[in-house]
DNA sequence: TCGGTACCGTAC
DNA sequence: GACGTACGGTACCGAG
């Protein structure tokens, strides 16, 4: 089934001018401008990218008068002439383009547009036809076989668009332009009437002529100033009729070509590169380069992955689902038959706990065609549960379908099937698909990635939800407590959905090969070494806890009789309403800060402020921060040591945070104590068990170090090339001081800077972050992006592109959309965009780091070196390792967290050794 | 007894 | 209001 390709028409002048405008100018190294050439590139590549094998034309107005000119001397009269910064910009882009094979016209005596128009109407009814344009008078050519596409903003524009856009219908948007007429383009429409009363005119009346046909009836019309209107329109028929014609889109043009002549060429990768090169496309250059290496790589292992065509082929289904339950070992056989023979199934455990280590499998259902399931149960234990197979037989026979790399199997969450499997003695391997992953990449904050809200997303489908069936709160069944005839519907349903859910979303990743290697490449390989690396586990000292928070308890209750002397009464410190009201209105101490919601605040910064007048702040920060380790950490930690392992085993979420970061919970060890030297001893109940070292390995700096690769900033990139203490040399550019001269406090404010950047701070942030007056931060700021403009040019582009766009990207083709980009309110706004700059930078980072430990989880099986992973923290993975092996492991571990990513500037890892965790930094 | 919100604090 | 991403603790409040 081929569809029939759509004709994709570009408008290059609207682009052209839109990027030259709306885009911060960038030039090469040589001064020559290219901002533009880079935005009408870029859009077109994206195209190219969504209609691969379109017939295409790049179109451009020509040089000189039009006909338009010759009816009406004032036609864009007032526009300027071309600025000479994007005039040059214009060679360029011709060239590029007829390097990449893309057929482009620029026709005398006509403008883009009217060439435009003509081929859409030849095409129309042969073939779909898209105008990629960014000016709305296009809007005129939409009907059923022509749809309006911004590739700047990636929204299209149908009939229907139209409609909602304008309120009238695509065959009216003539006469509303020859109504209001266009400043722009200096169609002078009729005087007085503007966007409303033109649109008013036509809803009540329809098109010019029908108006003028009508004016008797104008005065009477439900808007404003109607009565003045009709005597406007009597006065300018002539100008009126006159900016209709000018506003028309000839659609009959004499062109020379004709549609199937527009078949994009093969680009010209060498001249491409020469291009890209001379105009200092950095990433292009590269993708260029690395497009070639893995057409090769693809061209070898295209055999032996499933083609996601012969998924596409099978129709959605839609009759009523056959879910079976399988009790006996015939229906069974009949269905290890089945998964035996199926390219590709799903499948989900049914277990007696959310806990992966202590969970036992209780059933397990599949699915190998849509609409079709089974629940397969074999440890449900209730009073007059009807007789099973026996769970021994089952995962016997299981096994060696669940453990073969070439069997594939498809899943909601396979890491937690993975796990428990494992408690089994199971090893699942062949993980091709996991739609929660699916989910995340297509868009990892637009919804909730489980597997109910994926179904009334993407298949408009409600499902059975685990707690109408097990119950809710203390009195909540576990699987193996309910009853079958409910179980099987629910366990089947859980296989079959998972199926119709890979069915919608793998086409979807499929249009974007970016996405998909952000899944196939990073998240899909990463399930099994998560899987490895909770179920390792972390071995803590129970005692050394206990002994902490015992000693923490007693210092407490000292702090406690101190503010209770202090404040004249007993209450709670824990209590920010008390707290408050014994501070600020017993004892009348000022308001420094307040919370969002208008109550005083007892935040850490303000009661470090109070604490120099007051005693009782100074207090009660000793005690919070007491209660924090205490209750949070040492208090907590020894409840989650696993009974059998003796360990701690996190979870590491996958689908959590939206920049690709893991997130950890139950306990997050990913906020384990550092700061501080009373936090710090928490590290040190981390230990390494008898005959083994902790190894600790840490990216150093890789938020900036991406910073420098992403904006391209020379000053930025030398200054990581010569290895130099980064804040340091921040310092003595900002502040204009020798490296070796920067000051302690230099130093400081340089690094106060240096992670603001990274957050998309503002003067008033960095402000109260270094505690000295805006100006003065606002002067910071200046001279930070004065030394390093690359910086600035990076931030400014980031913005723009996300409100153009919706959404921004990491290194790796990651991407995060950003819903409120373009939102009226300014603070969510602004939150968005801070979000803009920061997510690539942190997102690259995770897509980084994620990418070294699927080759550091590699290296360590295919060795069998004795080392093993145990936590990610952001930029730190921690192992254990064997002392013998130490030298081994800490070269290849270096080595491969280095090679995980190719940036301009180099990517340095530090390590660090101890018997526990706070030795190895 | 629970679920949700507010506030606070830990990490990178 | 003003610095990004998480998780989780305690307090508090209201519904059941």
């Amino acid at each position: 089934m081929t569809a029939i390709k759509p004709l994709v028409l570009v408008d290059g002048s609207s682009y052209l001018y839109r990027a030259f405008h709306a885009l911060p100018p960038l030039n090469t190294s040589k001064g020559q401008p290219t901002g533009a050439i880079k935005g009408v590139i870029n859009m077109l590549r994206r195209l190219q990218k969504d209609y691969p094998d379109s017939p295409i034309a790049v179109v451009f107005d020509a040089k000189g008068k039009t006909f338009r000119d010759d009816m009406y001397p004032q036609y864009k009269a007032q526009r300027p002439p071309m600025p000479d910064d994007l005039r040059s910009q214009i060679e360029p882009i011709n060239a590029i383009v007829d390097a990449m094979g893309l057929p482009r016209l620029v026709i005398e005596g006509v403008e883009a547009d009217d060439v435009i128009g003509t081929l859409a109407a030849q095409a129309s009814g042969e073939r779909p036809v898209l105008v990629s344009t960014g000016d709305k008078d296009m809007a005129q050519l939409v009907n059923e076989h022509v749809t309006l596409v911004n590739t700047m903003t990636d929204t299209v524009m149908d009939v229907a668009g139209v409609n909602t856009k304008f309120g009238i219908p695509p065959e009216l948007i003539i006469d509303f332009l020859a109504l209001m007429g266009d400043k722009v383009d200096n169609i002078p429409g009729v005087a007085g009437v503007g966007e409303k009363t033109a649109l008013a005119l036509l809803q009540a009346l329809g098109g010019l002529e029908d108006i003028y046909q009508n004016l008797d009836k104008v005065p009477d019309l439900a808007m404003r100033g109607a009565k003045g209107v009709a005597k406007k329109l009597t006065d300018q028929r002539e100008q009126a009729f006159l900016s209709y014609t000018l506003a028309t889109i000839k659609c009959d043009v004499p062109l020379d070509v004709s549609v199937p002549e527009l078949l994009p060429n093969s680009p010209d990768k060498t001249r491409l590169l020469s291009l890209f090169t001379e105009f200092e496309f950095k990433t292009w250059v590269q993708e260029l380069s690395r497009d070639e290496r893995t057409e090769l790589i693809n061209e070898s292992k295209a055999s032996d992955v499933p083609s996601d065509d012969a998924l596409d082929a099978v129709p959605a289904f839609t009759g009523t689902p056959d879910y079976q339950l399988i009790l006996t070992q015939s229906q069974f056989t009949h269905w290890l038959d089945k998964l035996n023979n199926a390219p590709l199934f799903a499948f989900d455990t049914e277990t007696t706990s959310l806990n992966y280590m202590q969970a036992r499998v209780v059933g397990v259902s599949f699915a190998v065609n849509m609409g079709e399931a089974a629940y397969l149960p074999f440890g449900h234990d209730y009073l007059d549960a009807p007789d099973q197979l026996a769970e021994n037989d089952v995962l016997a026979a299981l096994k060696p379908i669940l453990e073969d790399h070439n069997k594939l199997k498809l899943g909601q969450n396979l890491k937690y099937d993975a796990n428990v499997l494992a408690n089994h003695g199971i090893t699942l391997r062949g993980i091709a698909e996991d739609t929660m992953l699916e989910s995340y990449v297509l868009d990892s904050v637009g919804s909730r990635h489980d597997m109910d809200t994926l179904a009334l997303k993407y298949l408009d489908r409600s499902t059975i939800h685990f707690e109408d069936i097990a119950g809710k709160g203390a009195k909540q069944l576990t699987f193996n407590q309910i009853a079958l005839e409910e179980a099987a519907p629910y366990a089947a349903e859980d296989a079959d959905v998972t199926l119709c859910l890979h069915h919608v979303m793998a086409a979807k990743l499929k249009a974007s090969p970016s996405l998909m290697s952000v899944y196939r490449d990073i998240e899909l390989p990463l399930v099994s070494v998560l899987s490895r690396i909770e179920r390792n586990g972390a071995l803590v000292s129970r005692e050394l806890l206990g002994s902490q928070s015992h000693e923490l308890g007693l210092k407490m209750q000292a702090l406690e009789k101190e503010a209770y002397d202090l404040a004249g009464g007993e209450f709670n410190l824990a209590s920010p309403k008390q707290l408050g009201e014994i501070l600020f209105e017993r004892l009348n101490i000022p308001v420094i800060k307040k919370t969002p919601k208008g109550a005083p605040s007892t935040a850490e910064e303000v009661l470090v402020e109070l604490a120099h007048d007051y005693p009782l702040p100074k207090v009660i920060l000793e005690h919070r921060g007491m209660a924090k380790l205490k209750s949070t950490y040492t208090d907590k930690l020894p409840l989650l040591i696993d009974p059998k392992t003796g360990r701690i085993h996190t979870s590491y979420h996958q689908a959590v945070a939206a920049t690709g970061r893991l997130s950890s919970s139950d306990p997050n060890l990913q906020n384990i104590p550092i700061r501080s030297a009373e936090g710090r001893r928490i590290r040190q109940a981390f230990i390494a068990p008898s005959g083994y070292v902790i190894l600790a390995a840490d990216y150093s700096q890789i938020e900036l170090r991406i910073m420098a690769h992403l904006s391209e900033d020379q000053g930025l990139i030398d200054a990581f090339a010569r290895g130099e203490d980064i804040h340091r040399a921040t310092a003595a550019e900002v502040f204009g001081v020798a490296v070796d001269e920067v000051s302690d406090e230099q130093r400081r404010n340089a690094k106060a800077i240096n992670f603001g950047l990274i957050y998309g701070m503002s003067a008033f942030g960095l402000a109260r972050q270094l505690h000295i007056g805006r100006k003065e931060a606002q002067e910071y700021i200046d001279l930070y992006f004065e030394r390093y403009p690359g910086v600035l040019r990076y931030m400014d582009e980031t913005r723009v592109l996300a409100a153009e766009k919706g959404f921004v990207e990491t290194l790796f083709g990651r991407r995060l959309y950003l819903p409120e980009i373009n939102a009226s309110n300014g603070m969510r706004r602004q939150a968005a965009e801070r979000t803009a700059i920061n997510a690539p930078m942190q997102g690259t980072a995770a897509d980084i780091i994620k990418r070294a430990m699927i080759s550091v989880d590699q290296y360590l099986s295919d060795s069998g070196i004795d080392a093993k992973l145990i936590m990610q923290v952001h930029d730190e993975l921690v192992l254990e390792v064997a002392p013998a092996a130490l030298d081994e492991v800490k070269a290849e571990l270096s080595k491969l967290m280095m090679a995980a990513a190719k940036l301009a500037v180099p990517l340095e890892v530090g390590m660090g050794t101890g018997a526990n965790w706070d030795e190895a930094h």
